[in-house]
RNA sequence: GGUGACGUGACCGAGUGGCUAGGUAGAGGUCUGCAAAACCUCCUACAGCGGUUCGAAUCCGCUCGUCACCUCCA
């Protein structure tokens, strides 16, 4: 399985080559969305990033198993030991169980994703689902000296990891030190950790806290809730192994999330990094500051597909929103606006054309074809080249759209004369076509959404049937009358006028 | 304060020592009953100031500006 894929791993900081594990098996794994809200654009960068990361490991030929996680025992409001549970207390305010809260925003999720047109996770583990296996990581990680139990709740010893294990601050490139300096000391005074760096593994659950599961932990034991990070180290090494090929998600989750994990791994008897790549998306901005829940400048995907919302004049499809997210590089941020939209879904429609077109692409009946095609063979491998060049530099989307723009403005000139066709032999074309087709709807999973409405087309089809009947232009009237039988349509002569049915 | 990004033409957005990015918008043209689409051509930029180099948007320095993480966040 030799092929040239790099991609920008956040541990080494550079754009190392992929290489599994365990080749022809790889893991991902993608750190999946906290459901006590619905999802916003900001949302959809990572699992459409890592939809096409998946498709494109798979069409080079591995076996892929994608688990994307779903967080629904909640993180803390604040990290103040009284912080409430944000699955908590969005079914307080709505009276509801909390798995009742998570159900409905998972369900909304899938249903988004599923628009987005993102494959389902191979797995898609839950956080409540995987308690015991949490529980036994944070026994592991006491028995090696790198956690500690205060009143019922664990915390993990950073300054201690730091010492004696792994540089905490090896991911997101910190000191300890300067972490150090940097932490507000006002909560300090009341805080149970020993550290202000350290970080909770387990919470004794309050008595108003309502998600809660036994706990092993202190001398009576009673009730509590794992840690805000615990979850993705346990489920990674449950369905991943104990070192998985990718790990990912936003930039934002580099640090505290990720760098925990690590040292959660590190900690337990697993031993490892976690994962060998660590792949980080950057942000989607509104006018160049990130999109987030707690600024409010985001926009929900539901509302987007729909219609207007604050910051957009008008409705943008899921396809449109996939196209508008794979045309800039993972990496770099993003800024949303109506004009990038806009053009975001011109684009997407011309990929779109460019797709209805490939099967048209015929050499005419007796038209002879160039003796020597050598020449614009090449350079039609070439665009098609180009397209795999900006896949496997780091997954660069936005370089290989713009390859297939290359490639689409080629068929379109073909199209438009079908002889000049004669040019390339026919091998190089068939590459061509299958190649655009492949890695438009396959790898980047861009599919048309018909637009057309299909009741009015056949209703102007019945119009010209009936003008056909009033001009007793029999022959017409009986094409159409074939045609639409064989969409399954019969056509019903009525006294007053013509209708339709399906054929039964 | 610490750490890390970034500033590209009207807009979005790749690239990162010499070679066209691409899309959208705009202008002209071909085609065309009209229109649209498509195709061709044009509009050709790299924040500023220095430096390195035969050569810099690309490397180095400084200045200005913007953003992100350090607290939940994709």
């Amino acid at each position: 399985m030799q092929h040239p894929l790099s991609l920008y791993n956040t541990l080494t900081r550079r754009k190392d080559q992929f290489e599994p594990v365990n080749s022809p098996f790889v893991g991902v794994y993608l750190c999946g969305p906290t459901v006590y809200s619905e999802a916003h654009l900001g949302n959809a960068r990572g699992p459409v990033v890592f939809d096409v990361l998946t498709r494109y490991l798979r069409h080079l030929g591995y076996t892929v198993r994608y688990v994307r996680n779903v967080t629904d025992v909640g993180h803390l409001e604040s990290d103040a030991d009284e912080g409430e549970d944000k699955m908590a207390k969005a079914a307080r305010a709505q009276r509801q169980e909390p798995m009742q809260i998570a159900q409905h925003f998972v369900n909304l999720y899938r249903q988004n994703m599923l628009a987005l047109g993102c494959l389902p996770p191979d797995i898609e583990p839950q956080a409540s689902g995987h308690i015991t296996e949490q529980i036994s990581m944070i026994e592991e990680i006491m028995a090696n000296g790198f956690a500690y139990e205060v009143n019922g709740s664990v915390y993990f010893d950073v300054p201690r990891y730091n010492a004696e294990r792994e540089r905490y601050g090896k991911l997101s490139n910190r000191s300890i030190d300067d972490q150090l300096a940097g932490t507000r000391d006002t909560l300090a005074g009341q805080d149970e950790k020993r550290s202000p760096l350290d970080f909770a593994l387990w919470k004794k659950a309050s008595p108003e806290h309502i998600m809660r599961w036994p706990s092993p932990f202190g001398e009576a034991p009673g009730e509590g809730f794992p840690g805000w990070h615990l979850e993705c180290s346990a489920m990674s090494r449950k369905y991943l192994g104990n070192l998985s090929d990718i790990h990912g998600g936003g930039l934002d989750l580099m640090f505290p999330h990720h760098e925990c994990e690590i040292a959660q791994c590190q900690g337990s008897h697993t031993h490892t990094d976690e994962s060998r790549f660590w792949v980080h998306n950057n942000m989607i901005t509104v006018d160049g500051t990130k999109m987030s829940k707690s600024l409010g400048n985001f926009v929900l995907l539901g509302d987007m597909f729909k219609g207007p919302t604050a910051t957009l004049t008008q409705a943008y499809s899921p396809m449109v929103v996939r196209f508008f997210l794979l045309q800039a590089h993972y990496r770099s941020p993003v800024d949303v606006s109506d004009e990038a939209m806009q053009a975001a879904r011109k684009g997407y429609r011309k990929l779109m054309n460019g797709l209805r077109l490939l099967e048209k692409l015929r050499l005419p009946e007796g038209t002879e074809r160039a003796a020597d095609t050598s020449a614009a063979d090449a350079e039609l491998r070439k665009l098609v080249a180009d397209i795999f060049v900006g896949l496997n530099d780091d997954l660069n989307t936005a370089r290989a759209i713009a390859s297939l723009f290359n490639l689409v403005r080629k068929f379109n000139g073909f199209f438009a004369n079908l002889t000049t066709l004669s040019a390339v032999s026919e091998a190089a074309l068939e590459e061509a076509t299958e190649a655009y087709r492949t890695v438009v709807t396959q790898v980047l999973g861009l599919v048309d959404e018909p637009r057309a409405n299909a009741e009015q087309l056949l209703e102007l089809t019945l119009s010209f049937y009936q003008e056909a009947k009033t001009a007793k232009a029999y022959d017409k009237v009986d094409q159409i009358r074939a045609a639409l039988k064989g969409q399954g349509i019969v056509i019903k002569d009525l006294k007053t006028g013509v209708d339709w049915a399906y054929e039964e």
